[in-house]
RNA sequence: GGCUCCUUAGCUCAACUGAAUAGAGCAUCUGACUACGGAUCAGAAGGUUGCAGGUUUGAAUCCUGCAGGAGUCACCA
């Protein structure tokens, strides 16, 4: 790669003239900006020191060196103050695309199915409420995220703890069995997961009545809201559900079957899946043993009243529970048991879990008492922390009805692609089947770019009221691009006959056909470094800037009127390629990229 | 109150480990269609990177202080 020859070049110039050792890895090249002339750009202030000259003196002398060095590789240089600026020969390029061309990998590296593989969690819903922005936001993002691990050559094992109990589940429950009459999903065409989530928030409801009415009979309000009689049958449901009632038992598990059968056709829409599913009911009494162990290791303290601690005030942190005074778990002592059992289960390189940055403190906890329950892969635990998505007035808040559901949204979505399809009257060949697929992609690759495209550690907002675009910076921008490119090469296969596998001789290239040239060179490197920042913000930034290189260059390159044939083809190649690195970009991203449109 | 994070164009977002004149899209304005795909392209306008200091040849980026915002500090998950 020319980088790395340009680097290594500089290195030798810089040990010759100055003295100065330095590893090749360590030069630091950037690309050169386009208002200078040039593809690679040496910074040489770090050297004018140690070199004992004027900066554009020191940029000269190694510009002199590496052009001697690299005669057929750099064809030019030019020095601005401190800046040496490389220009790169036109047949580097040429010959680079021509490698390229074909290339369905482009890309993409080869997994080692063998490695200890990266286990990454996401989704973990509650199976009390159907999924809403937030959800999709962590849903996309931790199967984007395991794409761009596997593209960077990880072998990536996708998890989700379904959080299947807990008081939130009873509430539903509850609620169903006293108002329910009986609904069911197919009683009511409702998608399972929407009919539970109305059950809740009709506990929520009643269960405020109640609490109004026993402050009406003169109960202080704190007492009210612990003595609801909604609340304390929930609560007495939940015992029966942990003595392992039949009845509730059943109840439970009928209820959390229309769940999942809801959420499985969300996953579905959204084009997620996961090698392996727990659920938090098998799960949830694991910790135990390790507190025990912790107990044993004098890590952890018990108190008077019997409940178990961790003292962190030496790590600056508070002291933390694990055990309550009645013995039952909590949270984190499930998560310290499920990080056990996911570590036994793959003996996994890393750990990753995509979970909001609401829960930074825990995740900081989580790794401290796991290092001092004596587990050294603690430090394989990585926190994929990603910011809220808001809304215009503040957080979305369940209770409060600010919520964007998901599966409207995406509803939603389909009808604006729809619409914006029939305005285009491109499509009457194609089958209602084909549409509606069509409008699919379409709605999903703008939903999924535009919560891509935000750096995941960043909160973000989404406006309801401007729906989501569909034009500029955005996912159907970039399948316009492909759909348009892959319309360019059929054509000239089948019109022009041209066997885009035939390679041809390098030939001239312009300033844009370098631009995109140099953009697919940098794809490899571009993935190692979304892959380190686990953004696919990264790559998806990176998408849009290359579709857009190509259409800027395609605007006044009439490819097929080439009048040199040896360049039509070459074009024609450019353009194969092109398209390759955008559909394995996308798929990185998770979104597919349509044919036609 | 303690700790953590954030603040870049009217709006939504970029800017890899400090580097040249801080970039895109939307919205606004001006141009370009005999479609090898106009869901496009070319251009204009829009900025004291929250404020004040500091380090550096060089700061949106690092340090300190201040202002504003978010999260968290539960015997919830």
């Amino acid at each position: 790669m020319i980088d790395t020859n340009l680097q290594q070049a500089i290195a030798q110039a810089l040990n010759n003239l100055y003295g100065i050792a330095s590893d090749a890895d360590s030069i630091v090249l950037q690309k050169t900006k386009k208002e200078f002339s040039g593809d690679y750009t040496l910074v040489v202030f770090p050297y004018v020191k140690q070199a004992r000259k004027a900066p554009e003196a020191v940029a000269n002398e190694i510009g002199e060196a590496v052009l001697a060095a690299l005669p057929n590789d750099i064809s030019s240089f030019n020095v601005i103050k401190g800046f040496l600026n490389f220009t790169v020969c036109d047949s580097y390029w040429s010959s680079f695309a021509n490698a390229i061309a074909t290339d369905t990998r482009l890309g993409l590296q080869t997994v080692d199915s063998t490695a200890a593989p990266v286990v990454i969690e996401y989704s973990s819903p509650n199976t009390n409420k159907p999924l809403h922005l937030g959800h999709i936001r962590n849903n996309l993002l931790g199967w984007s995220v395991s794409q761009l691990l596997t593209a960077n050559g990880r072998n990536v094992k996708k998890v989700n703890l379904v959080n299947d109990r807990g008081i939130h589940i009873c509430k539903s429950m509850l609620a169903w069995l006293r108002f329910g009459n009986g609904e069911t999903p197919e009683s009511t065409g409702m998608k399972g997961d929407h009919l539970v989530g109305k059950y809740y928030v009709e506990f929520d409801k009643h269960y405020k009545e109640e609490v109004k009415q026993l402050m009406d009979s003169g109960v202080e309000e704190e007492q009210a809201k612990k003595e609801a009689p909604l609340l304390v049958e929930a609560q007495q449901m939940l015992k029966r559900w942990e003595d392992g009632d039949k009845e509730v038992r059943a109840l439970w598990e009928k209820m959390n079957s229309w769940v999942y059968a809801g959420f499985d056709e969300t996953y579905k829409k959204m084009g997620v899946g996961f090698d392996k599913i727990y659920y938090e009911s098998n799960t949830y009494l694991l910790g135990k043993e390790l507190v025990q162990r912790g107990l044993d290791m004098g890590v952890l303290f018990r108190k008077d009243d019997g409940s178990v601690w961790c003292d962190l005030t030496d790590a600056n942190l508070d002291q933390k529970l694990l055990l309550r005074k009645d013995g039952t778990s909590v949270y984190i002592t499930q998560d310290l048991g499920t990080a056990l059992l996911r570590q036994k289960d793959f003996g996994a390189d890393q750990l990753i879990y995509v979970v909001g940055n609401e829960q930074d403190y825990h995740f900081q906890v989580l790794k401290i008492i796991l290092k001092r329950l004596g587990f050294d892969w603690a430090d394989k635990v990585y926190h994929l922390s990603y910011g809220m998505v808001e809304l215009p007035n503040g957080k979305m808040k369940s209770r409060e009805g600010t919520v964007v559901d998901a599966d409207d949204l995406i509803e939603e979505m389909e009808k604006t692609a729809e619409e914006m399809c029939r305005d285009r009257g491109k499509n009457d060949d194609m089958t209602p089947d084909q549409l509606k697929e069509l409008y699919h992609i379409l709605a999903l690759g703008a939903l999924k770019y535009f919560l891509l495209k935000v750096d995941p550690t960043k909160s973000m907002l989404f406006n309801p009221a401007e729906s989501i675009d569909f034009n500029g910076n955005t996912g159907p921008f970039i399948q316009y691009t492909y759909a348009r490119i892959r319309s360019i090469v059929r054509k000239a296969v089948n019109e022009k006959s041209l066997d885009i596998q035939s390679a041809t001789a390098p030939v001239a290239i312009n300033d844009k056909e370098r631009e995109v040239i140099k953009m697919l060179h940098d794809m490899p490197s571009v993935v190692a470094q979304a892959a380190a920042a686990y953004s696919p913000a990264m790559i998806a930034n990176y998408t849009y800037d290359l579709a857009k290189s190509f259409n800027s260059f395609y605007q006044d390159t009439p490819i097929l009127r080439e009048a040199d044939s040896q360049r039509m083809l070459f074009l024609v190649r450019l353009c194969n390629a092109v398209s390759n690195g955008i559909k394995n970009m996308m798929w990185i991203l998770g979104i597919d990229v349509p044919e036609r449109m």
